[in-house]
DNA sequence: ATCTCTATTATAGTCAGACAATATAAACCT
DNA sequence: AGGTTTATATTGTCTGACTATAATAGAGAT
């Protein structure tokens, strides 16, 4: 009864989270299957029926499962998962992500983008600004071959909805920062980057201080769209 | 110490959930308070303390709270509330929702939903073009002033978003969904319908049908700017 | 008097074992 | 064969205890 994760000092909970979340994200449970059950499974983990059931509501809060008395817990259709929860996310990211879904997500990237741009310019506060201009420098200085400058590369797109002041596009931040970062992550994976991303990222943030919302607009339609094109090259070859 | 939800045969953690939810997103619990302590907090609900950590576990999934050691259970800023989440939403919409809040469920939709027509039109199956068939009928048969005219209309958007094929715009479907519910709920609400909603429905549909991706973003767009049109002159008079 | 380090302590996190409720499945009776 | 009852496995809930952690207050040093 040892080679539990004891001791580690991590929550338990949030482990056992994770690691389903993965595993049924990943495909190791497949909508409509049963999980063990509870007892069984928490022993399994070592962890105890509680820990093992609050990981489960969270699960459950994510739309991955559902519980019904008697009948068990089961994997729910792909189509009711929260996929754009930040979670959820970084578990389908925790692997190989589906080239669909990364796909799904240029998708939303391209049509939210140069919308939320437009609205950032129209919008923006000096604030908005000066963190565009930080989050440039900072690409600018670390290229996006460095985490840091990876970093950067988010904190731009971020800051752009944030400067939209809509929370609900807010909220989309997780996805957009999740395909931002595959793309630059395959890219830099298929080998030197094919072009300065700095200048694309300038045009946006210019238009946005000047607030010119078609300006900012078409130049983020732009970068998405060479960042799609780039990413399916890297992909494909 | 009674008058419990005891022997409603509803279950529990879901039903807290609930009601720590609403509280939260409506105010009564500001981001940065402090919850009461679990032990306390589960007695005045008069449920165990498993019951109520399992429901925080459910706020803490979709961001609306964090728990850390000794320092207690906080509220998150709204920044980082999964606002996109089919519960969220619907906690949201519990009570009075806020104005400034629908209003950027509407900049979503308007955002979302002509490029998600365009998409369906050049990928619908045979199955789309039926669902967005019935969903018409339904409204035309009975009207919005109904619960299943209501209904309809949201398949209609609802079959619009799962024609596009694209998981992450499904998983958009509760947020869209909520706010085409609260606009026709607000329009009834301030009086008879203005317009006939159901020949600007059929264009996206006919346009969706056909293929025409151009007409079909055009149509849906000029019906979504109508709603928004007529929506903020309800909340206005 | 101010700062740093230590001990206290309140709080979330975990565990174990029990009982209750319920939906499925099997057994049973027409 | 079909419907009805009973059995049973599984989730849901409760209780009470112990552990781990970090904020806070207090002791000590400067």
């Amino acid at each position: 009864m040892t080679g539990a994760p004891r001791g580690t000092g991590r929550r338990f909970n949030g482990a056992i989270a994770h690691k389903l979340g993965v595993a049924i994200v990943s495909g190791d449970y497949a909508p409509g299957d049963r999980l063990p059950g509870e007892v069984a499974f928490a022993q399994s983990l070592d962890v105890s029926r509680s820990a093992y059931r609050e990981a489960v509501q969270v699960l459950t809060a994510k739309g991955l499962v559902e519980s019904r008395h008697k009948a068990g817990t089961r994997v729910l259709p792909r189509a009711r998962w929260n996929w754009l929860d930040p979670q959820v996310l970084a578990w389908a990211f925790d692997g190989e992500p589906d080239p669909a879904f990364v796909q799904h997500l240029f998708e939303l990237r391209a049509i939210i983008e140069p919308a939320a741009a437009a609205l950032a310019a129209q919008r923006r506060s000096p604030a908005d600004v000066e963190t565009l201009s930080t989050a440039l420098d900072g690409m600018a200085r670390h290229t996006l071959a460095t985490d840091a400058g990876r970093a950067a590369d988010r904190d731009f797109h971020d800051a752009v909805l944030q400067a939209t002041g809509n929370d609900a596009l807010i909220a989309l931040s997780a996805g957009i920062g999740a395909a931002v970062a595959w793309t630059t992550q395959y890219k830099h994976r298929a080998g030197p980057l094919p072009r300065d991303p700095v200048p694309d990222h300038r045009a946006v943030s210019d238009a946005i201080a000047a607030g010119d919302a078609a300006a900012a607009s078409e130049a983020m339609r732009g970068l998405v769209d060479l960042a799609f094109e780039d990413t399916r090259a890297a992909m494909r070859g």
